[in-house]
DNA sequence: GATTTATTGATACTCAGTATCAATAAGCAT
DNA sequence: ATGCTTATTGATACTGAGTATCAATAAATC
């Protein structure tokens, strides 16, 4: 469902602007996670790694996560089953909803949080830096075929 | 910080009225949630009982971290390094700050919030059943003391 | 193509969280 | 109060996601 919004170029080129060397497994975890229609774990992406690429190593795909996280590519989602699935990232694009029903995740226009955050800023006198917007729920393709 | 509102009592009767037996590891630990100026792990909710009842179990400390969740009476933290810290819930208050600078949480009006979300179920079609909103930033005494 | 060095993958390890189970104690009946 | 039943506890062993290590590999640059 992200997957169309995703181009896999420019999550190589944000790697190798970072000054990252390009490897076959940058491609192939790229390639996994843009195009995952649901949230993926490290473990997860490793053992879809490992069927076009057999030799994988574990410790690669936990080493690519972070790298894709810390340049804000995926990010993670906070479910009730912990928070170790990743999502691609869609720029200003902050609020998540996660069927509870299907599992897939879905983007929501996210200019309603940032007025709430501003509102929420003058309101507490905090100064407020990041947030998260997590939403669970029944998407509309489960309701239909419920 | 959020102690003040938390009424011990209150713990125990919800406890107590779900059928489970009083026992004193239960009000050690509900004391140290309750009165934490802190997200809590379970892990150092242990070392905290253990120091008034040192030979409390480790397990005995997850059990009950698990039943105050899941009675709703603590909530996890989903913060940057993990979601495996705890805030006292506070009914009707949804919307949880924590300072990045001294770390204490603060929780926020969120009618705002209930807002949002209604405002997101009509625009995307999606039955939206929960929410976790978590902030981020610097708190208004860490401003001053900078 | 040779050199340099970031990246990989196999292995061993850590440690938060969980399963097990005998010992304990809360709740209830007498 | 006393005993009975059974939920709860705590010691122990275990699990498994995530990490540290390090020799082997392969980008990048010349
Ligand atoms: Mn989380
Ligand atoms: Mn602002
Ligand atoms: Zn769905
Ligand atoms: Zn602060």
């Amino acid at each position: 469902m992200p997957s169309k919004c995703i181009n896999v170029e420019d999550w190589l080129n944000a790697l190798d602007a970072s000054g990252f060397r390009m490897t076959a497994v940058q491609e192939t975890l790229i390639d996994i996670f843009a195009h995952s229609d649901f949230p993926l774990s490290a473990e997860q992406a490793w053992h879809v790694a490992r069927q076009s690429r057999p030799k994988t190593g574990r410790a690669t795909v936990y080493r690519m996560v972070e790298k894709l996280e810390n340049l804000g590519l995926i990010r993670r989602v906070h479910g009730y089953q912990g928070c170790s699935h990743f999502v691609p990232t869609l720029p200003e694009l902050m609020m998540l909803f996660i069927c509870q029903s299907c599992g897939r995740a879905d983007y929501l226009d996210s200019q309603p949080l940032q007025d709430l955050i501003h509102q929420s800023e003058d309101s507490s006198g905090h100064h407020i830096t990041d947030s998260r917007l997590q939403l669970f729920g029944v998407c509309t393709s489960c309701q239909e075929n419920a």
